[in-house]
DNA sequence: TTAAAACAATACAGGTCTGTATTCTTATTA
DNA sequence: TAATAAGAATACAGACCTGTATTGTTTTAA
């Protein structure tokens, strides 16, 4: 395995197991086990753990979006049935077993500092999200995309938190019917 | 003072100090510091951290209840108008600088497994919320009550993790105009 | 082929945390 | 007042964590 691969491997490892036990609980001698490396390897890929859990969500930004942009894209082609469509995604994650709530707010709950690197990053994927869901607002011809894109990601923040408390995947579903009966008002 | 005052005020403390610096990061040697104890005595009055950690969501979920129907009941009289001023009150607590989100979903985050008592602790609020927004509904004749408050409950936890993330309380007015677009719909 | 870098395995230093033990002092109660 | 329980202050055991050091091995590259 090259040098690059083994980085990514690791990240991968990592990003799973601070999603299922959480950034605390999972620690490095456990991240280094399952990735079946050394750990003067990682402290050489990353000179904190801190370093290392920016790194793994930044993956799971990555991860998460494309997902969801491909499950929309096959979804369907209408413009406003794709903004829905991202709510079945969200059901989809919710009924995973390794749903655990979003590792983005959890971060942001464990490391406050607003200028922490940590929160920032999840800043930075909330910005993405804004941003690909104003995407889909504009090209549903929607009034005001930057509006519709905020009110779809605080429903989908909703969901997320609602299915990780409840454990009932059917709040995605519940968000889509809220979702379905705001936008039409935004107009065309 | 007595030892019931000091068993109450050590669960005061002990809840401002996880709420601001996590369940984690504030130790049991920084809760008896601050409220002036010794360790001997908050182990006689718990058995486990964990033990007081649930006693401190327990107590944060009573004033968080608390505050908010008294809020909104000195808001307006007019049932519908209750509802949206649920939203008024968190935009209030959004606005305090010791917000860091909520911090039931925060310990349903950290303590994920579902029959662990902290998580148990988090779905009590979210039902005893629940509770009281479909009060509110069926105040207000709306015609599903349940559903509203599922709704109304959704909207809201929607609104705490963007303002936890984003840091910009305004995510209360528009859950809260969302909110009023919702609620006429659903019929009288 | 040989020099240099990366890696694995292990140990460990230094710090933190929870929960208990100890000793002494204060408050309660019979 | 005397016996008993509770509390304060402190120390400490045991466990965990992060990050570094060490030593030997493997891979890479000149």
């Amino acid at each position: 395995m090259k040098r690059a691969e083994k980085r990514a491997h690791l990240i991968d490892v990592a990003a799973e197991l601070f999603n299922r036990y959480g950034y605390h609980a999972a620690g490095v001698d456990r991240v280094i086990a399952e990735a079946g490396i050394a750990k003067t390897t990682l402290y050489r890929h990353f000179k904190s753990k801190e370093d290392l859990i920016v790194a793994a969500l930044r993956r799971m930004d990555e991860r998460f979006r494309t997902e969801m942009q491909q499950f929309v894209a096959q979804a369907t082609p209408d413009p406003k049935q794709r903004i829905l469509a991202t709510f079945d995604f969200l059901e989809k994650w919710f009924s995973e077993s390794s749903f655990y709530g979003c590792p983005f707010v959890s971060a942001a709950a464990k490391y406050g500092d607003r200028v922490n690197p940590v929160f920032q990053e999840a800043m930075v994927h909330k910005r993405l999200m804004l941003a690909y869901l104003e995407e889909l607002a504009r090209a549903a011809d929607l009034a005001d995309p930057a509006e519709v894109a905020q009110q779809i990601c605080l429903i989908q923040e909703g969901a997320t938190a609602v299915a990780q408390v409840t454990g009932d995947p059917d709040a995605a579903q519940r968000a889509k019917r809220m979702a379905a009966r705001l936008i039409p008002q935004m107009g065309l």
